[in-house]
This record gives C-alpha cells, sequence and structure tokens, in this order.
DNA sequence: CGCGATTGAGTTGCGCACAACTTAATCGCG
DNA sequence: CGCGATTAAGTTGTGCGCAACTCAATCGCG
C-alpha cells in the first residue's frame, strides 16, 4: 500500500510529468480553439459558460450560476459585471432576499443565442472527434472530476 | 459534411455545454488536487511543471522551458523569478548568445526532487485510476491537444 | 423578541495565460 | 561590411481562479 511495486519513484515523477503536461496543454488547447471561436461573439470562455446555462434558464441567482459552473462569487462578480457592461444580462437585487442578485438575459443577451449555434460544431470539428467519443470524453471528464472533487481538502496525506 | 444529420443545433449547444463544463470541472478539480498536494513544497501547479522539466534537465534556457511546458515569455519571465527569488534556480544571461537566459537549479531547488516524489502518487490515488488507465489518459489528452493545436488561428470557419 | 450564526455578494491580493508591444542581440543577404 | 529581418526575453494590460476577507440581510434558537 505504501510501497509501487510496479514502478520506482522515479518513473512515477516521469509519468506525473507527461500526465500533467498533457492535461494542461489539452485544456490550454480547448481554450485557444474555444477562443477563436467565440472572437465574434465578443465572449470570452468563461462567460460562454455562463451564457450557456442563462440561455437554458434565462434568469438564475448569482449563486445559481455558481453552483451550475463551479465558480464563486470572487470570480463570477466582476465577470458579470463585465457581461453587464456589454449589455448581454442585467443584474438586480432579489426582492424577496435582499442579499441575494438576480441576473436575467438582456434581448440582446437572449439573441446572442442565434450567433453561438454555430459554436459546438467548429469545436466538435476541430477536435476530430465523432459524437460518440465526444460523449465518452464528457463521461470520462465527469466522473473525473467528480473524484478529484470527492478527495476534498483531506486525504492526499493519508498514502504516503 | 456541413449538416448535422443527426441532431439540431440546440442540442449541440447541450452537449457543448455538457463538454465545457466537464472540461472546465476536471481541469479545476485536478489544480486543486495538485494545489494541496504541492503545498508543502511552496510551489503552484505551473511552478511545478517547470521543476519537474529542470529535475530532469538541470539548465535550459528560458526559450527551451517554454517549449516543453509550452509557455511563452509572458508567463514564464515573472514565474521564473518567484522561483529565483524562492531560491530554487539561478537565471544568467549565455555567454554565447546575450540574447538568451539560462536558467539552472540551484542546490536547494534540486534537493526539492525528493520532497515532489511523493506527489504522484497521491494526485493518482487521488484519481482512482491504475496505471494503465491514467496512461490511457494520457494519451488520449495528448492526441487531443495536437489535434487542436493543428487546427491553428485558420480552419474553424471553413465548415459552417 | 433579541442576538449570534449563517448566507449571498462583493472586494482584495496574488498568480497564471495570453495578446501586443518593447528592447537588445544576432543573423543573413546584398 | 552594413542594415533590415529575425529572435529571445521582458513588460503591459486584461481576464480568469481562488483564498481570505468584508458587509449586509436573513435565519433560528432561546
Amino acid at each position: 500500500m505504501e510501497t509501487p511495486d510496479t514502478l520506482p519513484e522515479g518513473d512515477f515523477l516521469r509519468l506525473d510529468r507527461q500526465i500533467c503536461f498533457s492535461l494542461h496543454a489539452a485544456t490550454r488547447a480547448f481554450n485557444g480553439v474555444y477562443r477563436e471561436a467565440l472572437k465574434e461573439l465578443g465572449l470570452t470562455y468563461p462567460q460562454y459558460l455562463v451564457m450557456l446555462v442563462l440561455w437554458e434558464h434565462r434568469e438564475l441567482s448569482v449563486k445559481g450560476i455558481g453552483e451550475r459552473v463551479r465558480l464563486d462569487s470572487g470570480t463570477l462578480s466582476p465577470l458579470l459585471k463585465r457581461l453587464e457592461a456589454a449589455g448581454h444580462v442585467e443584474r438586480r437585487r432579489s426582492p424577496e432576499d435582499e442579499r441575494s442578485v438576480t441576473v436575467r438575459l438582456t434581448e440582446e443577451g437572449a439573441a446572442l443565442r442565434e450567433k453561438a449555434l454555430g459554436v459546438p460544431r467548429r469545436i466538435a470539428a476541430a477536435t476530430g472527434l465523432d459524437l460518440a467519443e465526444l460523449g465518452d470524453l464528457r463521461e470520462r471528464l465527469h466522473a473525473l472530476a467528480v473524484r478529484l472533487d470527492a478527495v476534498g481538502p483531506d486525504d492526499l496525506s493519508g498514502c504516503a
């Protein structure tokens, strides 16, 4: 349990390097492709994520958005302020709970969806994967994220 | 080739949302686990990437590091300055080419490798994947990154 | 009802990531 | 040799991502 058995530590480090690099490179490559595809919409990748949930719900609290895109208010507040400045959303405090802020699509923000419809196919084409493979990738990444999030702040020390 | 055939655009947008979210969530979950594991080393994840290549080469130019970790000088310059301030590396201009800066591990930086040896196994444990699955993941991510990078700045418009 | 605990947003500070730019050194062609 | 083009690093500015914090509103227990 505490000895590698199959590999010396040095090779572990090498494998880790390869996985780190692959993950890091894939993430930034994806970001780059999205950046290019989103340029004409005037959106960044994280802004696109937020718009995607708003196109499905039209109106959500900051907390509601945060739960769906897994971002906290420290990231969302300035991002939403920029989306508001761009005219895509409106923000106003909720009447029934003055702590909460309701974010709602403007007409313009809702209309932007039409221009976004072509984006997913471009991305899919860039990956060179078909729908089934994309679905499989999504599954694997989702399962991985769930497992990694579950580890949380503890653990990690319990295996050395 | 230019029509979806299998899915209307709206479902494409939904699938894209799911893939976006999975990718984004998995990336940040990975970062979180590494952040935790690297805390005792006093390294961030990108700093760890740089140290990994230096542990293999001992001495590299900024350009050489950039090629290996796929980062430009705009990101590396301040990062390396911080690694230098932490005492892990030295930087000095190359004698034979005054444009180039050579980055070399200090004794302390080289010694840090010993403390890093336990990191990969912790990460692997957190993912819940075995060595074969990790290798497979690495392969897929690498292939994907290569394909996405190959698309480059052009294309993307040629499929709409 | 009153008051401490909790919750939702926002702010601050730091470290990437990247585009666009600057500066200095080197290259290479005529 | 001379000078424009290229190259290597660094700088600047913008936008995430996250930890740590503030502040106001709400909750809930006695």
